[in-house]
DNA sequence: GTCTATAAAAAGATAGAC
DNA sequence: GTCTATCTTTTTATAGAC
């Protein structure tokens, strides 16, 4: 029984199909395995389901983003690391993110709260490092939250226009952040 | 039959619960048509719904967005005019990009060829006029293609926040583009 | 052009054997 | 822990009256 296997898989389908795209059957062939041995990991179904991505997904930010950029080395290369981390999470920009996907229609009201947190504790791990490196506080918030909200929006636009150039652009951009003072 | 007003009602529901969760019986009991009805105006169901949706936003965007954009009063005054037409738009920043939401799942699949045209063109309208503000053509579509992925992550990151704010300082941040030269 | 009624298909969920 | 079989509900779609 290999949880955290199929707790990927569940999270590549969320993020690909959106909450009521992923249908059961959709599940089933994905993971191979029957809906009645879905149900009994997850007895709530796809709420069920969507929860413990999102639990993965916290441990995930935590572990490979927030941790490295806690770290005593210089702003420049936490924010270095953390765009790598980036780029291996949304494979290069391929990938749609999880939390942008679940805002909308019935899932925004079932896990907006977790994914709110989840968005606050990024904001909040760039703002810092910016203000290490000498910006002023509000204005290091509002970079943080710009550079979160490029990465979303370079997400999109990349599967838009087919084209990985724009989120890679986006990665560069955000490198440079502190760079430039 | 005030039909514009039914294909209204449909971008709002399409953009609000994507292209699955906005199941029949929503479009039923929102637009107060029952589902023989709906298939009178679209016979072939939601895909046909969404095309003419798709079809009355390209017209928006041509007469309220890409036009404005190539009149002849200078380039600072035309971003402006486009940022408050986005802003109504998106209601502020309360709603979700129609064109952002349909690239998810079996919808992209679907529509993405209309979608990644209209990306195309607004993104030409305002690199054009990045252009005639006096920025290389390079760097023009670059900053055109950053300022729109901007405001889809704007959009999500408000949605996500519940703050209207990230989404309102992109706009203000898009209005300066060719200020400060 | 809209409705009621109904059919067909798919999605969500459970029982019980192994 | 997984399966087959089954059930319920929902979704999609259509027929035919008005």
């Amino acid at each position: 029984m290999n949880k955290e296997k199929l707790i990927l898989q569940l999270l590549e389908l969320f993020r690909r199909y959106g909450y009521e795209g992923a249908t059961l059957s959709k599940i089933s062939q994905f993971t191979g395995l029957g809906k009645a041995s879905l149900y009994h990991h997850f007895p709530g179904g796809k709420e069920d389901m969507v929860n413990a991505v999102l639990e993965y997904s916290e441990n995930w930010l935590e572990e490979k983003i927030l941790k490295p950029m806690r770290a005593q080395n210089n702003p420049s290369d936490r924010l270095k690391e953390m765009c790598a981390r980036v780029n291996e999470l949304y494979q290069g920009g391929e990938q749609c993110c999880l939390l942008g996907v679940l805002l909308l229609g019935e899932a925004r009201d079932l896990f907006h709260e977790k994914i709110k947190n989840s968005l606050k504790l990024w904001i909040e791990a760039i703002a810092e490092v910016l203000v290490e490196a000498g910006i002023e506080e509000q204005i290091a918030r509002e970079q943080a939250e710009d550079a979160i909200a490029s990465i979303q929006g370079a997400l999109i636009l990349a599967r838009g226009l087919d084209d990985l150039e724009p989120f890679q652009r986006t990665l560069r951009q955000i490198k440079e952040l502190c760079y430039k003072l």
